[in-house]
Order: C-alpha cells, then structure tokens, then sequence
DNA sequence: ATGATCT
C-alpha cells in the first residue's frame, strides 16, 4: 500500500443482495483501499447514485434489481462521483460485476453528444455481445447509442463509416483494428473498461494488445477512468495493474482464503483411459446431466473439442460444441441455442471459461484439466476459478466433475486443491451408477 | 503440437 493512501475494511457492512440473486456468493471480506481522502459511503439503495430517472428505470423495470449487491454497494459510488478516480475492482463470479461497469458506462455518457464516450473490452466475442446485451437491457429508456465491436460483417474496416455509438463494447483485435484504422475516435472517451482485467493485461494472455489500445487512448485523452474488473487477480498481474492505472486509483480486492469455492460442490473421478472419460461422459452425465439442468464440457484443445464431440454424436448423444476455430456465424448460433435452452451439453475450450453466464448450467464437466500453456503439468488456477464460475449462478445446486486420469493429472489436481485449500471428494468407481448418484444428491442436485 | 483477438 502507498504512503497517503486509507485502508478500509467494509466486511462488516450489511450485505444488500440483488432480489434475483439467491446465492449471491458472500463477498464478505472486500478489503477496499482508497486513497487520498475521497469519503465514499456505502450505497445501500440505488437512488443513492444519482443515476438519471430513464437509467434507474432500467434498473428496476429491465432488470429487475431491488437493492445493490455487495460489491456494487461498494464500487458505484468510487465509480460515479468525481473525481471519477481509476478502479481495479475484484469479485466473485456472479456477485453482479457487469452491473457496476454497465451502470457507470451508462451514467457517465453525455446524451447529448454523439461521439464514442465509453468502451469496453472484452477477451471473446461471446462476452461482448453477452455484455452489450445487458447494456441495451439496462439503458433502454436511455437513448443512449452502442455498438458491437466483434468481426460480424464481411464489410472491409475502410469501408465502413466512422463509429458514432456512444458506448462500444468489443473484443481486443477488433477494437484495435478500428483504432488504428481511424475509425473508432477517443478523444471524447470518458470510461475505459477491461472486462476479465487480469488476463487482458497478462504476459500469456492479451497484456501487449491491452497496452497499445491503453496507450493510444491516453495520448488522446487527458482524463479517462479507467476501471479494471475480474474474479481473479494473480499476484504478477496485480502488481502491474498499478502501471495501467493512475497513482490516485481505488482498489477492492478479496482476500485469497475469501475467494472459497464452497457454494460448488467439487469430485473428482479416476479413469484409466480416455475411452473411459468418454463412456463417464455419456453413462453419466448424458443419463443424469439433463435432469439438472444444463451442462458445459470444458477441453484443453479445439481439436479435442472436436474429437469429443464426434465420438457422441456418432453414439447419438446430442450436444453442441463451440471454440475459436469455428466461424462467427456458427459460434453465435451455438451461443444462442444454449442459451435459449434448445441444447443441454455444450462443449468448449476455455472461450466459455470466462464470464458467459447462463443461469440454467448446475453442471461443469472438467473433461482436460486447466493447465499453463506453457507447461502442462502446472494446473491454471484462475482458469479453474472461472470455468467452475459458470455453474449454478442462480440457485443454490452445482457440481462439478473433474476427469483425471493418470498420476500427471492427479498431482495437478492436489496443487489445484492445495492452492484454494479445499479437499475434493473422489467418486470411488468410474463406472458405478450409484457412486455418481450419490455424488450428484450429496451436491443437491437428485 | 497447445487457449483466447484481430489484420
């Protein structure tokens, strides 16, 4: 911490949980350290904020919120009053992150000019339209214009007119693209905002893209919030956020015991071999996995993807499969038809790992374990994080199946259950109907 | 040899 700056801890403040939200994980101990002497208070209702009539009908029509969660109690206030100071905010998966950057897009845009004013970025093109589609939600009654930023259209970028949206949402590549082809101005940019923060700005993720498209925007502009949010912040890339950020930034972050994956329940299950991960996955959870809800498969590779998916589509199992390979049109396609609940088995490579929310998924299947790119036999431990991140965001039932099979996976396990201080239960036998029956109503979901 | 984004 810096000389000056002022920690708080808020973890005894009352928790004020979305309506909708009934196992809003407990962000119990957001530490917040605020610097300089810039009072924040707490915001228990949302008329605290100040928002515009049309903004907080959103709120309350659109979305249905009733009160602010935690961590939105906490970040909108350091994100909406001036000075309008930089933010690197951390919570949990679910605890109502996309509100807080959405809510301080909307209310920072001046409806009156007609220029880009607020842009976010996203690691996938799924994760743009997913958060452009709460935006829309959210600022309807607004007028306030977006746009897309993703490759959507064969239209070549010098063909296309100048961006007038005042709010973009997209991804990396396409942002960049239209910046350094002219076509995205950013002189009148109020607030710049990395979705998924920790690995736009990691050395093995987007870190040397998120830096050009930071730098360009700071020649340009002389004051822009910046606003960094993720579920995970590893102790490399927390460290660098402060080079991203102004000096005079605010932080909340959760203590690393805090970060519990309890509200999942977690098993693991021993197989010899890989047909034997594949009858696990058609036995089990093809026979059980549509009685709870829906399912997303995670692999390590589009290959395996597509191997996977093949080798149940050919037993006549019917599920869907996604990662980047695969053509735009057929990714949102996919996208669409699990969301609207047309399929029950999704599999993908980590492209889904982060953010993608879909309320009805109790069960995440960790088909290939996560593991470093660049060394196969260290686990991912955000990755992990984020990918059990997509079960069971509403409701109280989750699971989640870990697939291992041979020593490798097993001490890549331990250092996974090691690193979060959690014990995973094992399922005895692969091949006992009974043993996952049990797994499955011990996590409330038979 | 391998995830994710673009030209």
């Amino acid at each position: 911490m810096e000389p000056g700056e002022l920690a708080v801890d808020v973890g005894n403040l009352t928790i004020n949980q979305n309506k909708n939200s009934i196992n809003e994980p407990q962000d119990s101990n957001i530490k917040a350290v605020t610097s300089g002497d810039t009072p924040y208070t707490s915001a228990s209702t949302f008329e605290e904020l100040n928002l515009s009539p049309e903004l907080l009908k959103g709120v309350y029509v659109e979305m249905k919120f009733e009160k602010p969660s935690k961590i939105q109690a906490i970040s909108l206030p350091m994100i909406l009053n001036p000075p309008f100071k930089d933010l690197i905010a951390q919570a949990h998966n679910g605890s109502g992150k996309t509100t807080c950057f959405t809510l301080g897009m909307l209310s920072r845009v001046d409806p009156k000019l007609k220029a880009p004013q607020a842009l976010c970025i996203c690691p996938t093109r799924e994760l743009a339209i997913q958060n452009l589609e709460v935006l829309r939600k959210m600022g309807k009654y607004t007028g306030i214009t977006s746009e897309c930023g993703v490759p959507m259209d064969h239209i070549p970028i010098h063909q296309r007119p100048p961006i007038m949206a005042q709010v973009v949402i997209g991804t990396l590549g396409t942002i960049k693209s239209w910046m350094s082809a002219k076509k995205l101005g950013v002189s009148f940019l109020k607030i710049l905002v990395f979705d998924e923060a920790d690995h736009m700005l990691a050395e093995d993720g987007f870190k040397g893209e998120s830096l050009y498209i930071m730098e360009n925007i700071k020649k340009l502009c002389s004051h822009c919030q910046v606003l960094l949010f993720s579920a995970t912040f590893n102790d490399i890339v927390k460290n660098f956020t402060s080079m991203v950020v102004n000096d005079d930034h605010n932080q909340l972050f959760i203590k690393k015991e805090e970060l519990s994956l309890e509200s999942v329940k977690q098993y693991k299950v021993n197989v010899p071999d890989e047909l034997a991960k594949v009858m696990v996955v058609k036995d089990r959870i093809f026979e059980f996995g549509e009685r709870v809800g829906q399912t997303i498969i995670f692999v390590r590779t589009r290959n395996s993807a597509t191997m996977l998916h093949r080798s149940l589509a050919d037993l006549g199992y019917d599920c869907t499969t996604i990662q980047g390979a695969l053509r735009q049109e057929d990714r949102d396609k996919i996208v669409k038809e699990f969301k609207d609940g047309l399929t029950q088995v999704l599999i993908s490579t980590d492209l889904l790992a982060r953010g993608f929310d879909q309320q009805q998924v109790n069960l995440v299947i960790n088909y290939d374990l996560p593991v470093k790119h660049d060394n196969r036999t260290t686990p991912d431990c955000e990755v992990y994080l984020h990918r059990i991140g997509r079960a069971g965001r509403f409701g109280c039932k989750r699971a989640v199946f870990n697939l291992l099979c041979g020593e490798t996976d097993n001490m890549i396990m331990s250092k996974i259950e090691s690193h979060f201080g959690t014990k995973v239960a094992e399922v005895p036998d692969w091949r006992s109907e009974d043993d996952f029956k049990a797994a499955l109503r011990s996590a409330g979901l038979l």
